[in-house]
DNA sequence: ATCTATTCATAATG
DNA sequence: TCATTATGAATAGAT
């Protein structure tokens, strides 16, 4: 690319060569850099001129890319001597690595982080996985709220049975009562007075029928939790 | 660089944001190996997937490059830490690196290793640069090749002319023996024979003269080397 | 995986 | 180093 095609050997101009060099370095650098960027990529790179000279650049800091090469070829080396143990969690680290990679994409584009690369299908893709996991959840805190209102109704119905049956026995009680104290109230010749067993009147005994029949307000403050 | 314009962010669709990182990381993989052999770089990269996934480059050896990354470093925690007599060899290496790495580039294209980045302006300076020393070698040479030319030149006059004083001295010896030869010829009267006392003839007398003008071979053979 | 319309990176140049 | 521009390469989006 230029004004002219050169074949790729050495030049022997030393002006040109230091030219060429210098353009071609920068331009070198920059893809460098620009790969990086665009793939995600750790990129490492580091020229020497034919006078000694150093130029470096890294996507991060020079040293942690050779020191990751040099785990990397460590590792390759350790792959092609197979001892079987090491080399069966290599292979689970890759897998876990890749999985971890996927997931985490997957899990920048459900937070809406990164839309920009999507297509309208892809968005309309993402769209419905995040209605159906809506409605999944939903469907979910439904089931929870009619177990629930089920639950307390049952509940309900107990205390009300209980009721009714602590009115019977309220009810039988009195009669006993009013049985006793016309008893007593025929036989009154032995001179005795009777206050402790007044007969309760019918008010009285409705007001005890209601505080019973009445649920504890706290049940409904902190309804029981299903698992999951 | 696609069919719509993107913003640098990370891709939220994971799909489309792996899709992406398989072709950019594989494009960055590609660029960083390009740079490292287009510009002579030591070039290591490191990436992890989102997902934790390695996928690695180094224009060498990661370990290497991570080593060398981290003794960079330490180098420069030193400098800010200014004890001065490391800060002063740690300056020093650095100038020396440059000035190494600056002369083994030239030492390179002198030897015409790599001439292929170099236009004809260049090249033109380049042989120039070589012409200019091939002439002061041969210039050099031409130097010491004079200078030997000369000396020998001098030698062989010097000789010369301890040629000619020693052809006069045998002409003279030559005249004195034939001048006593005639003495005892005129005055014989007292019967002696003159055996010993024979006249040289002119032929002898010549190959003699010959034989002191021609200079020792062997001084030719190991020729007395200029310093420098 | 494949294709292609677009945007982006950069080689060449000043 | 800085700015500009023509061009090839990378890649986003779609199939």
């Amino acid at each position: 690319m230029g004004r002219g095609k050169i074949v790729i050997q050495r030049i022997d101009d030393s002006t040109s060569r230091q030219v060429t060099f210098s353009k071609r370095r920068k331009g070198l650098i920059k893809k460098a850099k620009e790969l990086a960027i665009l793939c995600d990529a750790e990129v490492g790179l580091i020229i020497f001129s034919s006078t000694g000279k150093l130029y470096d650049f890294s996507s991060s800091s020079l040293n942690s890319v050779i020191d990751r090469y040099n785990k990397s070829k460590i590792e390759q080396q350790q792959l092609l001597n197979p001892t079987s143990e090491v080399k069966f969690w290599q292979r689970e680290a890759a897998v876990l690595r890749q999985e971890l990679h996927a997931l985490q994409e997957n899990h920048r584009q459900i937070m809406g982080e990164q839309l920009n690369g999507l297509n309208v299908n892809e968005l309309n893709s993402l769209e419905n996985q995040l209605e159906i996991s809506l409605r999944g959840i939903r469907m979910k805190k439904e089931q929870m709220l009619t177990h629930e209102i089920q639950e307390l109704s049952q509940k309900r119905n107990l205390i009300h049975q209980e009721n009714l049956e602590l009115s019977r026995k309220v009810q039988r009680i009195h009669q006993e009562n009013v049985e006793l104290y016309k008893k007593a109230y025929t036989t009154s010749t032995n001179g005795f007075t009777h206050r402790e067993l007044a007969v309760p009147d019918n008010e009285s005994l409705t007001q005890i029928r209601l505080q019973l029949s009445q649920p504890e307000h706290s049940d409904y403050e902190t309804p029981p939790r299903t698992n999951q």
